[in-house]
DNA sequence: AGAATCATGTAAGGGGTTACATGATTCG
DNA sequence: CGAATCATGTAACCCCTTACATGATTCT
C-alpha cells in the first residue's frame, strides 16, 4: 500500500449522520442536547437523528479524534459536555462538503445537507459544489443511456427508465438553484 | 379501538425484504438457496438480499406463519428445506401488491418490486396499482404545493422543490408505463 | 488440482430506534 | 400541579452485512 503525503487518503465512506453532527459543530461548539436541538430546528427535513444516537455519535467521533469535549459544570443541573471540532474533524467535513454525491439514491439526504452547510461555512464554494454534482449526474445519465440501448430485460428497463427520470429531474432542479 | 370484521386490520409496516421473499415463493416453492438465486437473477436491480439474510427471513416468516417448509433429503448433499407460502402469507403479499407506496423515498425499491410481482402473479391488477400509485403521488404533489406557498425558510424551500421535482418525474414515468 | 456451485447456517458487529432512568427547572 | 425543557445516558432490540464453517459435487 503506497501512501502519498499530499494526497488525501482514501476515506472509508462515512455515514451521513456523522456529517450532520460535524456540520453543526462547525458552526460553533455545542453539547449533545444542543446539537439535537439545532438538527431538529431547521434541518429536520434532511436529518432526523434521535438524541440517543447523537450522544453515541459524539462519543465515537471523539474516539476517532474528529471532535473533542470540555466539561462545564453547572450549579444544579448536570454538567454539560461542550463538544467542538478538531482540525482533523474540520478537514473531514470540508472534504465532504466539496465532493459531489455519487450514490443518486442519497441525493436528497446528502446533497441538501452539503448545500446547507456549504452555504453556512464556505459559501464561495457553492458554485463548485453545484457544478461538480451536475457533472456527476450528467455522467450517470450518459452511462445509463448507453446501458439502456443494450437492455433486453423488461424489468431492468423499467428500473433504468425510472432512474433516468429521477436523475433528469435532479439535473433540472440543480440548474435552477442559482437564485 | 373499534374493529370491523371486513376491514383489513392495520398491518404493522413490514420490511420490503419480506415481500421479496414472499413474492418469490408466490411463484412456486423454493429453498433458501433457490430464493437467493432467483433474487439475484432478474431482481438484482431492486432487491439485494444476502443469503444469510434470506435464511433468517425464511425462519422469521415461518414463525409468523406466513411460510412453511418441508424437508427433502438428498442422497449425498445436505437436505433441502423447501418453503412455500401459507394462505396467510399469500394474503399478506396480495394486500401489499394492491396498495400504493406511501413513502416516496421508497418508490424505486418498493413500487418496482410490486409492479414486478403484480405482473407475474395477478397482471389484471396492474392498471389499478398504477392508477392508485398515481393518485398517491398527485395528492402528495398538491399538499406539497400548498405547503410551498407558506414556506419561508430557504433550506426548506430547496428540499420542497427537490421533492416536488422527484414526484413530478415519477408521475411522468408512471404515466408512460402503459406499454 | 483448484474453483465454482449446491446447501445449510452461525457469530460478530454496525448503525439505528424505542423505551427507560435520573433529576433539577421552568412554564401554563 | 402537571407538563415541558434541560442534560446526560443505558439497554434491548431490529435489520442488515461480513466473514466464517461445513462438506459434497461438478466444472475448467
Amino acid at each position: 500500500m503506497t501512501t502519498h503525503p499530499n494526497v488525501a487518503r482514501e476515506h472509508t465512506p462515512r455515514n451521513p449522520a456523522d456529517y450532520a453532527v460535524l456540520g453543526v459543530l462547525a458552526l460553533g461548539p455545542a453539547h449533545g442536547y444542543d446539537v439535537s436541538r439545532q438538527l431538529h430546528q431547521g434541518l429536520e427535513k434532511i436529518w432526523r437523528l434521535k438524541r440517543s444516537q447523537i450522544y453515541a455519535l459524539l462519543n465515537s467521533l471523539e474516539k476517532e479524534g474528529l471532535v473533542r469535549h470540555e466539561r462545564v459544570d453547572q450549579e444544579t443541573l448536570p454538567p454539560k459536555k461542550i463538544f467542538s471540532l478538531s482540525p482533523a474533524g474540520r478537514e473531514v467535513l470540508l472534504s465532504w462538503l466539496c465532493s459531489p454525491v455519487n450514490h443518486i439514491r442519497d441525493l436528497r439526504l446528502e446533497f441538501l445537507g452539503k448545500l446547507h452547510f456549504t452555504e453556512l461555512i464556505c459559501p464561495e464554494k457553492k458554485p463548485q459544489l453545484v457544478s461538480s454534482q451536475l457533472a456527476v449526474l450528467c455522467n450517470k445519465l450518459n452511462s445509463l443511456s448507453e446501458v439502456r440501448h443494450r437492455c433486453e430485460n423488461r424489468l431492468e428497463l423499467q428500473v433504468l427508465d425510472f432512474r433516468l427520470a429521477m436523475i433528469r429531474a435532479a439535473v433540472q432542479w440543480l440548474e435552477g438553484l442559482s437564485d
